[in-house]
DNA sequence: TTGAATGTGGATATTGACATCCATTATTTG
DNA sequence: CAAATAATGGATGTCAATATCCACATTCAA
């Protein structure tokens, strides 16, 4: 429904708002979202061209929010890098009869609607402060470890919780 | 966001049910619902399995509904053909934590939600028995010719009604 | 100024969705 | 049975979404 590239924008745009103000390279926020490195670059190419995000290049560079968590919704990142497609005009019909959609397509369009809306609705912020603690990009905070370590910060890193197979 | 598979799907039950409890064969089908013949094959064949509708080989067979138009939903249409793929687990954990999505998630699996809602609410004669008496594959009356003609009824055929370009 | 870090953009591969074609099977009618 | 009708299923083709790679441009620090 979602197509792979809306979720990696998301997954992105999530981990940039966490850490906004500050900037994260493109590696640091692949490696923290599991996205492919190659493929994210272009994924956030479109979020730059859309003025979600700032880029800079260099030493000490990387991306960054051009707004606030507060203001950015979801439905801006999902528009910038796969708009929703409403239904305007019956897709039957070659020249169709303005905005009046067939009850059939009317329907449909009413439920792309309701993701719109409510993703609309839905800000960054509001994203990153759940009441009940959970964290982003899982369900539990991140395992942070003091120290340096070879494998990177994976928010929802792979880990025996006692749990079998 | 709705496959074409799904669009197509939707269009050949929607005149199923417009036609039941008659049969129509694939190619008046598809001359119908402006649907490529061939692979409308393979849609309805998805629909079989489903035991959405019934086939019949031979002369005089076809295709006509299983159920009644009261009883059929969108939603079983489109689960038979295109499934909608809730989000049960975190897309980023190995081993998810049981059904607690994170934030971000929880709200695209709401988008989804809301979408097999209204489509399983939707009944195919709700869509065929709209108040205002536009029809279900185009928002006028289909073009019903007292003869015999060349080119099949098409619901939303092409025609100028004066309108410029 | 040099080199390392980092994003940019073009070329290219891979994959699955969409679509077509055709030989075959099943059914009905004469 | 023979012929016409109509669905079935497998093979194949096409194309856009996904994904990778690399040469290049930009920036910073030493």
């Amino acid at each position: 429904m979602f197509s792979q590239t809306v979720e990696y924008a998301l997954r992105a745009i999530v981990h940039l708002a966490d850490s906004a103000p500050d900037s994260q390279t493109k590696d640091e926020i692949a490696a923290a979202t599991l996205v492919p490195p190659a493929y994210l670059s272009k994924v956030l190419q479109s979020l730059r061209k859309a003025d979600i995000i700032q880029t800079q290049r260099g030493v000490g560079g990387g991306m960054r929010l051009v707004g606030t968590p507060e203001t950015l919704t979801i439905l801006q990142v999902v528009n910038a890098v796969d708009p929703i497609k409403r239904i305007e005009t019956c897709p039957l019909g070659i020249r169709s009869h303005g905005k009046n959609l067939c009850p059939l397509h009317r329907r449909m369009d009413e439920a792309l609607a309701s993701v719109e809306s409510a993703f609309g609705a839905t800000t960054l912020s509001e994203v990153l402060s759940e009441p009940h603690g959970s964290y982003p990009l899982c369900s539990h905070p991140p395992v942070r470890e003091g120290q340096l370590n070879i494998l990177p910060t994976l928010p929802c890193a792979p880990q025996t919780d006692g749990t079998p197979d």
